[in-house]
DNA sequence: CACCGTTGAGTTACCCGTAACGTTCCGTTA
DNA sequence: TAACGGAACGTTACGGGTAACTCAACGGTG
């Protein structure tokens, strides 16, 4: 007990003990269990469990650095949980990870399974929704409007003089961003007198080489596509290399736009027309809401950290 | 009792009883605190701390999903810990997560503070050394031989007949695999004739930006640098686009050397000269490691994961 | 010198799941 | 019917840290 409260500087101890116990406990190389003291039900861990779909794209990969970084500084730790975009992954990471007590949860996405809604309901821990702006959280939310999003870059690309536009994406058995921006980015287009010509989901991962052979799918058979918009700048960096592979122009024969605004971009000379987010800003936000919580200051339940349209080089530089 | 061997379906009770159970935990909600069943030491848990140094750089987003997905189908949970390349922040996190009875720990680096060591050693859990091939390491490996794969690409640029060399990468106040890769680059390099003329090493990370002005910077005033080495694909990348932002040819002007073979290589039509590893096998290696070693298999206590050099089309395709 | 407050240190009980052991209630058999 | 054995279910104790409490020692005060 009183080795318990020396080494908590609780106080309550004399100098010749402290020295006593701080030497034991450099003999033993003594650690203390925190499995205990969280056990006991006196303090909550220090764990907060964080559920990503993938570290392949990097936008996640960079969510998750801000928010483990973040985390880190107030002295607590990610559990990872990689959903693979599905609900299921997410519902049985749940299961796992609240049996664990954490602290709190951070999940990507507002969709999740009726079950996995009610268990974090019942664990009554914190929860931030991040990625998809979410209006009525669970708890709380950061993120973006998709829709938006998606609706800008619509409206920018048919004031560029754009008509016939085609959309490249990957599918998945439930809604998420992704889809959020295409149906935004669908009712800029035939808002504003244009058209969606073509839209290809693939069945498969949202990444540069199927940003390749997607345009070439997309493109087979067809002249009249005069602009590509991407699920992401991964697959639309697949789609431009295609384009130019081909021979064609970018973008006096073809337009092309992204999502996400990759590190990669910094250094092309071909800026490309894309939306840049600040995802690391989005995991410290996310992080730091789930501390704020955690420590009873008053914590806004919606977080917008919006979005930046990128006018890049890729597309047309005025309406023709 | 008797609701804790239902839950664990060990047997000894009726299907009566068993009923009666489940209908109160599904009108509970009941989660099994496994927090307990750890502390009280009969089990073991299924953490797993792995650390990693950041995840902006591609390839450690990659290692650390192959992990977290091998885990995953384990049944274990990974604890991320991210430490910007120090020692400092290793051995703090280290201390942190050891108190939590992880099953194992995963680390990048065979470098590690006396004090880290030390705790790991008197911990008693199994350790994977990921990264650098370690033939000594504290428990079990899995890398590759950075220094041989600097000193394969050494030795083929040398072979394409350039002699006057340079290298862009950025510095650490610890050894680390680049630094070996550096080293056997240039010992091939003067072993085969040629020169390493100037060395940079930038107080930045490791990405798409340093690379373009660390080239800047390294051709600065100077016409003897024939090929450019750098310490990844990511600034390789940047370089590329600073040589021909300045309208340098590549390769016939420059050549332009990387490492990492990233993702993005597979759609550009200039294919980088690179060194291909696989890092989502990688991850997935040091987590089999792990659980093998966690239920008692016999386990090679280190695994050389390979490398492959790729030609790639930035430099000569032969010698001049 | 009796009394009291303060400081330092020890004791007890609790958290939850489960190993180990105990008890009850059957049905079966000689 | 007594004896026995196994199935079903209950009781106790433990793990490590700490809140809450108790106790001992000591110095100061009237």
């Amino acid at each position: 007990m009183t080795a318990s409260r020396v080494l908590r500087e609780e106080g309550g101890y004399s100098e010749k003990t402290r020295q006593k116990v701080m030497a034991q406990v450099d003999a033993l190389g003594y650690l203390p269990n925190r499995l205990a003291t969280v056990f006991s039900g006196d303090q909550r861990s220090t764990f907060i469990g964080v559920s990503i779909p993938e570290l392949g794209n990097e936008v996640f990969a960079q969510v998750l650095e801000g928010i483990d970084r973040k985390l880190g500084t107030f002295g607590y730790q990610s559990v990872l949980g990689l959903t693979q975009h599905t609900m299921e992954e997410e519902e049985s990471w749940i299961r796992t990870v609240l049996s664990w007590q954490p602290a709190g949860l951070i999940l990507t996405g507002r969709y999740h399974s009726a079950r996995a809604t009610e268990m974090l309901r019942n664990a009554g821990l914190p929860v931030v929704e991040i990625w998809d702006l979410n209006s009525s959280p669970l708890d709380m939310s950061v993120g973006l409007d998709h829709f938006d999003s998606g609706f800008d870059m619509g409206r920018y690309l048919i004031s560029l003089g754009y008509e016939s536009v085609g959309y490249v994406g990957t599918s998945h058995d439930v809604a998420n961003a992704a889809t959020e921006r295409l149906d935004g980015f669908c009712k800029a287009v035939e808002g504003a007198g244009g058209t969606v010509v073509k839209q290809l989901c693939l069945h498969d991962t949202a990444t540069y080489y199927p940003g390749f052979y997607g345009t070439e799918q997309l493109l087979a058979g067809r002249r009249d596509i005069d602009c590509i918009y991407y699920q992401n700048d991964a697959m639309a960096f697949g789609g431009l290399q295609y384009c130019t592979a081909r021979g064609l122009d970018v973008p006096r024969d073809i337009g092309i736009a992204g999502w996400g605004d990759l590190p990669i971009a910094s250094v092309m000379r071909k800026r490309l027309t894309s939306c840049h987010v600040s995802h690391l800003k989005l995991g410290q936000k996310a992080a730091e809401l789930m501390m704020a919580r955690l420590t009873n200051e008053p914590v806004p339940n919606c977080v917008d950290i919006g979005f930046r349209l990128i006018p890049g080089s890729t597309v047309r530089n005025m309406a023709i």
